[in-house]
DNA sequence: TATAACCTTAAAGTTAGCTTGAAGGTCAAC
DNA sequence: GTTGACCTTCAAGCTAACTTTAAGGTTATA
């Protein structure tokens, strides 16, 4: 199929097919006469592959690095990067759930002080941070 | 104080202090005569609610839309804002948790696979991608 | 045959939040 | 009087993941 075809199935731009391409993560297995681009459904296969990796927090460039030389997939680096990720992943949730509750402290203290017909005392920054428990 | 006491006080790199003045978000009181940006205590407290903001989720150009035109700080608005980013901080936890459990489940595949002594079939991805509860 | 819908390449633009570099002025100490 | 640590401005560079533009070739249809 041709890229405009892909970029259809896969809901994908043909723009980012060829930066990919570009970036060495996807090369069409074969071009037609007239240098058109033509991919098989395995080059699809890896296109939503990476589209996946994606998803899971893996960034281009970490990509390749889940094949090993002969282009497949390595069991073992990814499960090992995979478990990396997910560490990841479950400090960020912390931090954004500390954030969520400083953002519940504020809001609620803001609303005290205007409740009270009072202006937030900008000068009384770093109480206010202890307050809500920021540093 | 001159620009390098803010930075050492602060924690923040002169360059910074001075990339927010050129986006307007800081500008020092005075100047010298010689040409040296002057801080006052006020101006300290105001980087510091740049640096706070920039840590409930806000970006730099949201920061100024938080007061109003005399510069004060504006209640009603920075709380309608901190209740929207609240709710945008909750939807990235769910979101990020249930990454965290597809990382979890596709380990798991993956090992159950490897156990058999098999490798995974990148053409069954639409297979696998249902299991792990993908898309 | 013309026109629209494809495809090609290479290069530049986008966004956010900085950082770095060049070229030079100021100031305190030795 | 010179060294070094400050300060100034303006401009360019950085990262990531694309998108857009320009200039042009190909193909299907009316």
């Amino acid at each position: 199929m041709k890229i405009g075809e892909l970029a259809k199935l896969t809901n994908i731009p043909a723009s980012t097919i060829r930066f990919y391409e570009s970036k060495g993560l996807l090369t069409p297995t074969t071009r037609s006469a007239n240098g058109y681009r033509l991919y098989t459904q395995q080059n699809l296969e890896k296109l939503q592959l990476i589209k996946f990796s994606q998803s899971l927090g893996f960034s281009l460039n970490e990509i390749p690095l889940l094949r090993n030389e002969n282009g497949e997939l390595n069991h073992t680096i990814i499960i090992e990067r995979l478990e990396k990720k997910q560490k990841e992943a479950d400090i960020l949730i912390e931090q954004m759930q500390k954030k969520s509750q400083r953002i519940g402290s504020l809001t609620a203290l803001l609303n005290s002080y205007w409740d009270k017909g009072e202006c937030l005392p900008e000068s009384k920054l770093n109480e206010l941070l202890e307050v809500i428990d920021y540093k």
